[in-house]
DNA sequence: ACAGCCACCCGCCATC
DNA sequence: TTGATGGCGGGTGGCT
């Protein structure tokens, strides 16, 4: 069955919780990214049509942002029930006690099994609703030890920029929000379209490395000792790879390698390249009609099979399936088939 | 679907 | 003394 967020309908309900108190940037990133899309947004497919229908929910009738700014037009905090998505962003004071009523909404929210997205240090209230217990989960690195020290349930892995598991997806501090949000679209709409939102941004589509590198590393360094290394893997992805070659190319000892990769994007060396080789293929099912084996062997993937696994471990169905949902026949408009008929994906 | 093999990951420890 | 490096080996998971 496919999950309650599922891209099915033309329109995609997705609320915004706004409490007293809310990051700015938290509030405004997602509001920006599903909100109603400027026609210049996705020049590069133009009959894209916005699916998402975004509305700013509160418990309080007009939530005070901040000193500067006011929220005007909120519904009720009734209208979570309603949402295919639901986005939480953070509280300028994290660990104030959260709104019962907010609690028992999110709890119910995840129950019915809509997706629920934190921004920032929105983790605290998805946390204090018991939606991230038994989760993998990412919050602003300077809050993450707190998360972690109030929450045993919630397994913290603040190296990451974002973390998508499945119905829940948390992200870093502030502008690792924008990260998420162009995620969420990526999974919803296909590469092009997040690419397209990402270059009006002026964002980044995929960012390189985790919050890790914002933890360990001085203001203002660049990506790291292994920077190189990982654009040559880049341009080398469909050759063989193993620890050791990489180590070579690096000058280092594998040891040493996996140690200081770790360290830099928060991935395994492995791990990154499988997650570069699936992104690959998608950039390929989408913008090209090569067959799927081609596909595997020009990503890098030794067989089918196992672009096949990775493939369905990272984006969450098959190749063949993408290609299909995201890469319309030709004379087509560009909207996903899925998007058009209101079929589930 | 299953089994054997092997590469990878990571904790531990010695060395520089 | 401290921090970075690299070797070793057990456990694990992916590939064939």
């Amino acid at each position: 069955m496919a999950p309650g967020w599922a891209i099915g309908t033309r329109e995609h309900a997705v609320a915004i919780l706004v409490q007293p108190g809310v990051v700015t940037v938290d509030l405004a990133v997602p509001l920006q990214v599903f909100g109603p899309w400027p026609r210049y947004f996705t020049v590069e497919q133009p009959d894209l049509v916005n699916p998402y229908a975004v509305e700013m929910v509160a418990a309080e009738p007009d939530p005070l942002v901040g000193g500067a700014l006011h929220v005007a037009d909120v519904q009720p905090l009734a209208r979570l029930a309603e949402a295919a998505t639901i986005v939480v962003p953070g509280l300028h004071a994290p660990l104030e006690p959260v709104n019962n009523e907010v609690c028992s909404a999110l709890a119910e929210a995840a129950a019915r099994g809509a997706r629920i997205v934190s921004i920032c240090v929105g983790a605290f209230v998805l946390a204090a609703a018991g939606v991230l217990d038994g989760r993998r989960a990412t919050t602003h690195w300077h809050w993450a030890d707190e998360l972690r020290r109030r929450y045993s349930r919630v397994d913290v892995q603040e190296q990451h920029l974002f973390i998508d598991d499945g119905q829940v997806l948390t992200s870093a501090g502030l502008l690792a929000g924008a990260d998420l949000c162009l995620h969420v679209i990526r999974n919803d709409l296909g590469d092009r379209a997040a690419n397209s939102v990402a270059r009006f941004l002026v964002s980044p589509p995929h960012r390189d490395g985790g919050q890790a590198l914002f933890i360990h590393s001085p203001a203002g360094s660049n990506g790291g000792f292994l920077e190189d290394t990982r654009a040559w893997l880049r341009q080398t992805l469909d050759e063989d790879h193993s620890l050791r070659s990489i180590a070579q190319h690096a000058r280092i000892s594998v040891r040493t390698l996996s140690r200081r990769f770790q360290l830099e994007t928060g991935e395994t060396v492995m791990g990154w390249l499988v997650r570069e080789r699936v992104l690959r293929a998608r950039e390929l099912l989408e913008n090209t009609d090569r067959p799927v084996a081609v596909i595997a062997q020009q990503s890098g993937f030794g067989s089918l099979e196992s672009l096949r696994t990775h493939f369905v471990q990272n984006v969450g169905t098959s190749p063949l399936a993408y290609r299909r949902t995201f890469r319309p026949p030709p004379g087509s408009r560009a909207l996903p088939r899925n998007v058009r008929s209101g079929a589930r994906a």
